[in-house]
DNA sequence: TTTAGGG
DNA sequence: CCCTAAA
């Protein structure tokens, strides 16, 4: 199990060489490889779709020290590389500071407050204000800053590293100083800083400290601006408020969130995540042997998920979202059948920052956080979507994929209720029908709410299927993009088309559509004028040899009446209408019986 | 937007 | 059922 999980692991791993290296990287002295940790704990190149991944990854982290998308995935390297965890002495070269900066440059461009406002949607920033507000009397200072700061022996280019084995007890960052602070941040990464600025250190630390693989490796984790010990953290939890506890969270997860925060400026309103994932998590990352509940809950810093993961996802419920305006309670059957997904509604702190919806995603265990982001590329989703699918066939992530598929299960059986002929009205196989269709999705569904009331021919009874009138549609793999879901033909419904077509005459399907299908919302008058085209043909075929053949042959679905067929006929005949190919004489020999009452009816044709 | 016809 | 041209 843990095996499958590694397979699918992408880790960033230090090399010596530039093989492999991300184009981003080219300019860093030390060099990323992309590797793929193998269930054996072997290194594979990894793909280029785990390159773009990590590339996506990496372009919310652009001003990070160091490229840490994920504790999970740095546990991997952990592990792999063993030196990682293993090392805990760090000295920091005071002189060499330069070097440093040359050896991570963007560091260089954090430096100045300014830059980080230019990225402005910093979780962080947020969160130590809040945090402020709402600090307990529980953080103490209980540690001078100096402990954090190690003698400098390293040698020059050697990669530092933090020594979190320093820390004991808890350190409050905001009741530091600034030179504390500033102490602290070369503590943690290794060079000095000249900044004042007391909440952008914080930020800078608390950012820092959270995304270090070194420090996931410890027990310490980080809350509210508070670098605690595990244990600690327990206690230190009760007394927070519950608010507090809230931003809490979102600090000990930035790690996972913290670039999808960065874009869209928003605090994780957790409730439901105790404090007890928070503070284990950052402990069983490094732990080899995760047993899969525990792989469930951290799975909670899982990778963030791609842009066109979320694009994708969300296009989906948004859809789902729609769906949810026209038919309040046709989205209870689908979270039914789809209960994997629920949005969740969150909060901003900040006062310019628009409250951001985002929902928990649990598909493929893990629980990440993704931002909704709502699609404004067009008003109705994009109908040749299949093809393009078919130029890029990767395009989809396979988590989407299988959403898309858990959609079309329906697929392959529709092929058998695909066929012209009716079923009866009282086929029992339809009214279960919505659950199945209540799992789609319906683009048309516009075409419910226009029910018109002009009800002037007759009381239509088809209303015992109205009551649930899912036109959905369903995106597919293969052929047809969405397809309606089919739908099948009523004997009352082909009667009052047939009726319809003798009052108003074949070709006049809007008339026959608004007028005597106004409660049967989704047969639009295509469908009427497929239909009784297909009526034509199937009167044509099976009239020469009437009345034997009707009920001779065991038909899947119920076969339409004769009197039905001849009716159609009638009508095709007397309206000039006939299937072309198949003449059957068209005012020859009738029954001249029908034809009269026929004559009758339609006289005004 | 509706109709007609092909797929 | 879907798509599209034509009106």
């Amino acid at each position: 199990m843990d095996a499958i999980e590694a397979k699918t692991e992408v880790s960033v791993v230090p090399v010596t060489n530039t093989f492999g290296a991300l184009e981003k990287e080219i300019t860093d002295p030390i060099v990323y490889q992309l590797v793929r940790v193998d269930g054996d704990g072997r290194l594979v190149p990894a793909t280029q779709d785990e390159i773009m991944v990590v590339e996506d990854l990496l372009e919310d982290d652009k001003c990070e020290p160091k490229l840490v998308p994920d504790t999970r995935q740095i546990s991997e390297s952990c592990i792999t590389e063993g030196y990682l965890m293993a090392r805990n002495l760090f000295q920091v070269p005071e002189e060499k500071s330069n070097v440093l900066v040359d050896a991570v440059p963007d560091l260089g461009n954090i430096d100045a407050p300014e830059k980080v406002a230019v990225h402005g949607l910093n979780p962080f920033s947020e969160l130590s204000d809040f945090d402020q507000s709402v600090r307990t009397e529980t953080c103490f200072h209980s540690q001078d800053a100096s402990n954090e700061d190690m003698p400098s022996t390293s040698a020059a280019g050697s990669s530092w590293k933090p020594d979190f084995s320093k820390l004991e007890g808890k350190i409050c960052l905001d009741n530091l100083t600034v030179k504390e602070l500033q102490e602290t941040f070369k503590a943690t990464f290794g060079r000095e800083t000249s900044v004042k600025d007391k909440q952008w250190l914080k930020r800078r630390i608390t950012m820092g400290l959270t995304n270090s693989c070194d420090f996931s490796c410890t027990t310490f984790i980080i809350r509210d601006n508070v670098v605690v010990k595990n244990g600690e953290e327990q206690i230190y939890h009760r007394v927070k408020s519950r608010i507090s506890a809230d931003s809490e969270d979102g600090v000990a997860n930035s790690d996972s969130r913290g670039s999808l925060g960065d874009r869209d400026n928003r605090i994780n309103d957790d409730a439901d995540l105790c404090g007890e994932d928070v503070s284990t998590s950052a402990f069983e990352s490094c732990n080899v042997t995760k047993d899969l509940d525990t792989e469930q809950r951290t799975a909670k810093r899982a990778r963030k998920p791609t842009k066109r993961y979320i694009e994708e996802l969300s296009e989906l419920e948004s859809r789902e979202s729609s769906e949810k305006l026209a038919s309040p309670d046709k989205i209870s059957r689908y979270r039914f059948a789809c209960p994997q997904t629920h949005m969740r509604p969150t909060k901003n702190v900040r006062s310019n920052a628009r409250p951001l919806v985002t929902r928990e995603d649990s598909l493929g265990g893990s629980g990440i956080q993704i931002p909704f982001v709502s699609r404004i590329r067009r008003s109705r989703p994009r109908e040749n979507f299949m093809p393009l699918l078919k130029l890029q066939p990767c395009g989809m992530d396979m988590v989407t994929r299988k959403v898309t598929s858990a959609f079309d299960v329906s697929g392959p059986q529709e092929d058998k209720r695909n066929n012209d002929l009716i079923k009866s009205s009282s086929s029992p196989g339809w009214t279960q029908q919505p659950l199945i269709a209540a799992c789609e999705k319906d683009d048309h569904y516009s075409g419910m709410k226009i029910v018109e009331l002009d009800n002037d021919v007759e009381p239509n009874d088809c209303s015992e299927y109205n009551s649930d009138d899912n036109v959905v549609t369903v995106p597919t793999q293969k052929g047809g993009m969405r397809r309606k879901h089919h739908r099948p033909w009523t004997i009352d419904e082909v009667v009052k088309l047939v009726e319809g077509v003798a009052r108003y005459g074949a070709g006049r399907w809007s008339e026959i559509k608004r007028l005597a299908f106004a409660s049967c919302s989704y047969r639009t008058s295509v469908d009427l004028k497929d239909k009784w085209r297909n009526l034509l043909k199937a009167s044509f075929v099976q009239l020469p040899a009437e009345k034997g053949i009707l009920n001779s042959r065991k038909q899947a679905s119920v076969p339409i009446p004769a009197a039905i067929l001849r009716r159609v006929r009638e009508l095709a005949d007397m309206q000039g209408q006939f299937p072309p190919g198949l003449s059957t004489g068209k005012s020859s020999g009738h029954s001249s019986s029908d034809r009269s009452v026929h004559d009758a009816r339609s006289g005004f044709l």
